[in-house]
Order: structure tokens, then sequence, then C-alpha cells
DNA sequence: GATGAATGAGCCTTCATTCAT
DNA sequence: CATGAATGAAGGCTCATTCAT
């Protein structure tokens, strides 16, 4: 019976997997507001399935923030074993990074913890943690690439933020109006010319 | 009885402004999750105090939203009748704009109607339109500038849509994390060269 | 066929039996409040099994319940068949009625019957019904010892009651307190002091 | 205004105490299973009353077991400062002990706790604790009685074991069968006969 | 037979809103 | 005017029960 077990198990990973989208649309669109039955009528599931698969709201939301969060770490790891020059690298993750602001739910939802004290803390010190990690990561490159004459001089810092609120602008207003926004989506070169010298 | 009416009329008002206040500062943090009480509490009255003044929970947040927006109208208004070049009409709303939002609360409830949709619709599509109008008044200003030169060339769409992101991004950002963003506030200079040429 | 049938029916029989004896510990540790689940994990098996074997919930702990009425009653029977004085008699069924006590869980569970409006009311009303055969064999045997001068005189509806109330109240004692009772767990001899003479 | 400060003061207690006393019949028929709404309807108010009165279902339990708990702890109090032999003022602690089991609800709900896995284990403790006192008051004038003949020989233990069981046992009876019982209710004479040389 | 996925009724709790004082 | 007692709708969660595999 090990064909039965695995497809029990295959089945039920599907499942939780299927639920899980169904609370990304949700949370994306309403935020912790969104109630149990909101996802599972959007999943097409009793409210009741959706605490076999996660213990509570809470979890489900937790689950959601931790995958959103496991895209940008990787691009943070792929740039730091990256050849080429300090601006080379720089414009690279600039790029992925507004590239992943086209499936805009993740973001969404990164900023509804940030936004939203009903947020738990530890999910919301675990999003600024990993902001942080990014944000430093970019410093980095810039100050780097300030050096090689890449990018204009001026403090970092502010250099930092305003990108990170640019594009994570972006991800708000194209998810807002998405019509719109995905005809004339801003690209990576458009951001670059904050940097550039 | 004139100066009693008057007197009355006055204090009146001024408890409406000072529950407003209050009201303001906690849906700008927690959103529309907060609760009448919460308001009430902030402002030092009863719960039963705020229906004297505004019909429910959503009349109160209707009426920031609506406060929230007549400075970005004035704004558009005045730049319309301002002299000077388009490139230095746009560049003095490009400041209006940014400074505007060192206070976010404000711009943090308009971000809250449109990332939630808790939100009755006719306040998200009032919010919406009056963001058409201000991306209208800053595509046109971009358009001219560019025939003077004094903007980059390229799609204006992409230009409006990269500012407005960047912008809103930037309010929301220094929300989260006054400490560093108060700091090193980015001021418009920075927007500036998304624009020139 | 027959040896293979018969063979299922035995088995059935026995996992019935074990479900019931599963359910017996739960329940009278936690009353109805006890789930089915916990019923099956007590007992190593699917909730779902549980269905199998009876038609509800209500149908395991009704079982249970008739289960342990069985016992007294045999008791009874036995004493109406007994030769002796009615004294001797007495005292005999109460040493039957104190040492059944040291196996609780079924009387736990008539407890449990008395006290939880919970329980279904035909459930109720038998456990009263048998109970109250119970003390009537029992104000039977008093009177007739009275008259014997084998009991001391006095209401014999009181002394009844104030038996039962004992061996009852020590049933449930040795129940919540194990360690203390088992060690001193009072034998019939005590409580033929309320008795005698 | 004081008048009509210490008016609603007043009014707020009398309406808590009203819940009370229905929670009390509430629970002490039907355990911990008994729901907020039961205990509401029994008080006449709505379920959302009675949350402006206490924190949870939990805490209203509470508050009825520590209130359970006072009466005899008041007797303990009494009996340590009473004049008179040890086995006069056995007698007497018994004889409160009986008649306060005339208005049953308390030790019930005392029985509730012990009977429940749902109570919570700090309240159970407490019951055990006080339960534990009450005993070794009783344990130690049976000794100290034992030694002045006024009580018959024989371990001390399972003569307060017996004791209880019956007082204990009595109460129950007591609740589940009103109209046989305050009838024929036993006094603290038939008791005493456990005791008594 | 045996499992456990799936459903939905029901309970606990919160909070917007009303209204007597 | 101002308060806060009171109500009830709605949402989180559990668990008895059914049923496909």
């Amino acid at each position: 019976m090990p064909r039965t077990a695995e497809a029990k198990q295959r089945l039920r990973e599907e499942q939780r997997a299927h639920i899980l989208e169904a609370a990304k649309r949700v949370f994306a669109r309403k935020g912790l507001a969104a109630t149990v039955d909101d996802v599972a009528i959007e999943a097409g599931v009793s409210h009741g399935l959706a605490y076999r698969y996660f213990a509570n709201k809470e979890a489900i939301f937790s689950e959601l923030i931790k995958q959103a969060l496991q895209a940008p770490s990787a691009d943070l790891q792929r740039v730091r074993d990256m050849p080429g020059t300090p601006g080379e690298r720089l414009k690279w993750l600039l790029s992925a990074f507004v590239e992943s602001r086209r499936q805009p739910e993740s973001f969404l939802l990164l900023g509804q913890v940030l936004s939203s004290e009903r947020a738990p803390d530890e999910l919301r010190e675990l999003v600024r943690q990993r902001s942080q990690d990014l944000q430093g990561t970019f410093r980095q490159l810039i100050v780097e690439s300030q050096e090689t004459f890449e990018v204009a001089a001026g403090d970092p810092d502010q250099l930092v933020r305003a990108l990170f609120a640019c594009v994570d602008g972006l991800t708000r207003w194209a998810m807002y109006d998405p019509e719109h926004y995905h005809e004339h989506f801003p690209d990576a070169e458009i951001f670059w010319r904050l940097l550039k010298p």
C-alpha cells in the first residue's frame, strides 16, 4: 500500500497548497481582516477543512509570509556569489527586485504585516529583519559602486531608502490599479536613474 | 442668546475636531480594524459621545479621508495658476508632494482605503479618482517639460507611475520605521533624478 | 464458510469490547465532554471506526451506562435469594456495594449521568430508577433488620440516604485522590456503624 | 453627583451578583459544559452583557468556586477558636458541614472542578488544597477526640475519608433527587455514628 | 473492514450601535 | 450634553458525523 499512502500524502500536500494559494489572494486583498471563511470560500472548501491543515488563521498568514520572504532571500544569496562589477551586480539585484513585483501578492502580504497592528509581533520583526538584510545588501553595493563611480555620490542611506520606497510603492500601485500598471509597468531602468552618476 | 448659541456651536466643532484628530492617529496605525472604543479612548471621551458627532464608524473614517484629500487638491489648484516653465512648476509640485509626506498620517489613511477591501467602495473610488487627477496633472507637466527639454524623454506614463510609487512607498516606510527614515528622509531632489534629462 | 463467519463475528465483538473499554476510561475521566477522537485514540483506532460499532457518541456512553448498571443489579438478585437473617444479608450487600467501588470507573460514569444535564434524559431516568431499586432493597433490609434488632431504630429513609450518600461519595474521592484513598480505603465495617444498634 | 455615581456602582455590583447567582445554578446543574448563553438566559440578560462583567466563561466559574470555598474556610477558622472538648468541637464542625449542604449548589460546583478535566488546573489545585485543609482539621479533631475517648478508636485517616465521602455524597444526592432528600435530609447525628465510640 | 478528508452546527468572544439615565 | 449598560451580528474555532477511497 505504499502507492496509496504516497498518493494520500501528495493529495494532502496539494490541498494544503491549494488553500494557501487561495489565502494568498484573499489576504493580499483584504489583509488580516479577511476571515477564515473568506479563505475557505475562495478555495472552494469548508472553513472546517482549513483547520485540518492549519492550526488557526494566524498560522495560514504566517506560512504565507514565510513563503513570501523566500524569493528575496534567494536573490540576495545569488547576488553575493555573482561575478561582475559592483554596479553590474547592483543593477541585476534591482532588476530582480522590480521584476518580482509583477506578481504583487507576496509583497502586498509583507506590506500588510507592517501596516497592521493586528499582525503578530514575531512576524513583524521577521519581516523587518529581512528587509534590513535586503537594505544592507543594497547599501553595500551602492557604496562599492560609488567607489567605482558606477553610482552617483550621495548619502547611501538616503539612496537605499528612496530606492526601497520606490519599489515598494510601485508594488502597491500595481495591485490597486492593475489595469493601468500592467500596461505601463515601470522597468528597472527608470529606478536606475535614482542612482546613476 | 446668540452668544451662547455661537459658543455652543464652536464647542461642538472643537469637540468634533478633537475626536477626528484622535481618530486620525488611531486609524493611521490600526486601519479600519481600529474600534470606536480605541478612538474614544484616544480622544478621552466615551464611545457614546462619538456617535453624537458621527453617524457611525465609517462616517468618521470617511471624514478623515475627505480631509486627507484636500491638501493635495489644493496643491493641484495652486500649480495650475502658477507662473514659470513647466519644469519649474513640476519641480514645485514634486516638492510639495514629498514634503507633505513628512506628516504621514493622512497618507497612511489613504493607503488603508486602497489596501483593504473593508473600506467602502465609494471611498475607494473617490481616492482613486483624486489620485488619477493628481497623476494626470503630473503627466501633463511631464509631457510639457519634455517638450522644453527640462525632463528626460521616455514614456510619460511610466514616469508618472514610477514617481508616484516612489513617493507613496516613501511615506509608508517613513511610518514603519520612523527612526531610520526621519534621520535620512529623502528630499525631492532625489526623486527629481527620475525625471531630469 | 461458517468458520470464517464465526471468526469475523468474534473479531467484531472483540473490537467492540475494546473500544468500549477505552471509552470507559475516557468518559470516566472527562465525562461527556470527551470527544469521539479521545476515545478512538485511547483505543488506538480511527474515529471513523467507532462509528461502525456504535451509531454515535451517545450510543457508546449509553452502552457503558447499561453495563455499569449490571453489577449492582446482579448483587440485588443475589441478596434476594440469600439465606440468613436480614442483618446478615444487609451486611453482605453493604460489603458487596463498598467493594465494588474499588473499581471506580463504572460508578463515576453513573455519576456523570446524574451530574450533567448533557446526559440524555432517558439515561438519567434509567440510572435513577436502578438507584431507587437499590435503595428500596436496602430500605427493606433495614426495616427487617430493625425488627430483629440487628439495626438501630430510626427513620429508615434517612438511613438509606445516608448510606448511599456515603458510599457514593467514597467512590468519587477514591477517584480524585487515588493515592490517599487506596492506601486508606474505608472498609464496609465503618459504614456498618451507621446502622448498628 | 456622588449620588448618581454611587447608585451606578451599586447597580453594577447588583447586576454582577445577579449574573453570578444565575451562573451558580446553571454550572451546578450542567457543569462546565454549560454555555455562556445558558447563564445569560438564566439571568435574563444577553450573553454580551455577561462579558462586561466577566472576562470570559472561566472567570465566572472561577469566581463561583472562590466564593464556594469561603464558607468552609470560615467554619474552619471558627472551630479553631472555639472552646470545649475536642469531641464537642468536632461535633460542631460536622454539623456545620452537614447543614451547609442543604444549599448544595456551591458544593456541587466544587465537585464539578474535581470531576471534570475541563476545569483549569489552577482551580483544581485550589479546591484540593482547601479540601486537604478541611480534612486535616477533621483528622486532628478526631485524633484528639480519640484521646479523650469521645470518638471510637481506629485509623483516623480511614475515619476522615469515610466522613468526607459521606457528606460529599450526601450533597450530591440531595441535588439529584431534591424531592426525596429534602424530606428526609440526614442530620449530623447520623454521621456522628461513624465516629462515636 | 478501516481511514481520514470533508462538512457544518454550535459555542466563545468581540465590537458596532442603541438608548435609558 | 455625556455616559456606559445592553444587545446581537459576526467571526474564530471545535467536534460530531458522514462518506469516498
